[in-house]
DNA sequence: ATGGTGGTATAACCA
């Protein structure tokens, strides 16, 4: 079973990616983020056309997360319980017996900003219902734009990337470190300790043609899943496309 | 330090 996240930045827009690249890559549950459509006009029967069944919740222009998968998606919730949130950024559904958490994590702006409070709070808010769900939910993936980079390995350049950063700073970091710590795992580094490996290229710079990325698209897996965890990767090809999103899919394989 | 590009309430705002 692959179980796969991507940010699309306006599924409007990305449409023809998306269903291109459902047909050639072949994923069982998607996690999208970024549709940046209201639900009245989320594109659920042409998807249909490709196979998949969506859950969704979005607004107009910003945000917006949503779950495809060929089979039914079951015990929806969006939004994190009990957190008060205008923007549409956490969806979860149950997928033949597999918790899918889909985020669409808050980008921070830059360290000491508003945005950056609210992104660290908005991460605390997570690990609590995490903790829950996990109880529930022991075969659990957690996967989505996480606007954090784990580590040294996933950013083109450490010095500029660094403990002050935004999407590198300490307390950013240590967010993520505790949701992990609750029992879930980095799928691409139980199978990968390489650097220079991306999921995220701005569009400035000829950024992508240079390689100069972070990785912060992440599938996490839980400790029940993690024996089932075959491979992990990211498919760089839809970002060679033409008016391509600026992210990447983020992949896992589950076995049997 | 700035600004570069791309998305959408097509003007700022967000990333």
């Amino acid at each position: 079973m692959k179980i796969a996240s991507w940010n699309v930045n306006s599924l409007n827009v990305r449409l023809p990616h998306l269903e291109q690249w459902l047909a050639t890559f072949g994923p069982d549950i998607v996690g999208l983020q970024e549709t940046k459509l209201e639900d009245s006009r989320f594109p659920d029967a042409a998807l249909v056309g490709a196979g998949y069944r969506s859950v969704f919740a979005g607004q107009k222009t910003y945000n917006g997360v949503a779950i495809l998968s060929r089979a039914p998606a079951e015990d929806v919730q969006v939004g994190i319980p009990g957190f008060e949130d205008e923007q549409k950024r956490v969806i979860a559904a149950t997928v033949g017996g597999v918790r899918i958490v889909n985020l669409y994590v808050v980008n921070g702006q830059d360290v000491g900003t508003d945005k950056y409070a609210y992104k660290l709070r908005w991460l605390e808010a997570v690990h609590d219902w995490i903790a829950q769900e996990l109880q529930r939910h022991p075969e659990l993936v957690v996967l989505g734009d996480f606007n954090i980079a784990p580590d040294a390995r996933d950013v083109h350049d450490p010095a500029v990337w660094n403990d002050d950063h935004i999407l590198t700073s300490t307390a950013e970091r240590d967010g993520l470190r505790r949701l992990c710590a609750l029992g879930l795992h980095d799928a691409f580094r139980l199978h990968s300790d390489v650097a220079g490996e991306f999921s995220w290229w701005d569009y400035r710079q000829a950024a992508f043609r240079r390689n100069l990325g972070l990785r912060i698209d992440l599938t996490l897996v839980s400790d029940a899943l993690r024996a089932r965890c075959v491979a992990a990767g990211i498919d760089r090809e839809p970002r060679t496309w033409e008016r391509p999103s600026d992210h990447a899919p983020a992949w896992v394989e589950l076995g049997a």
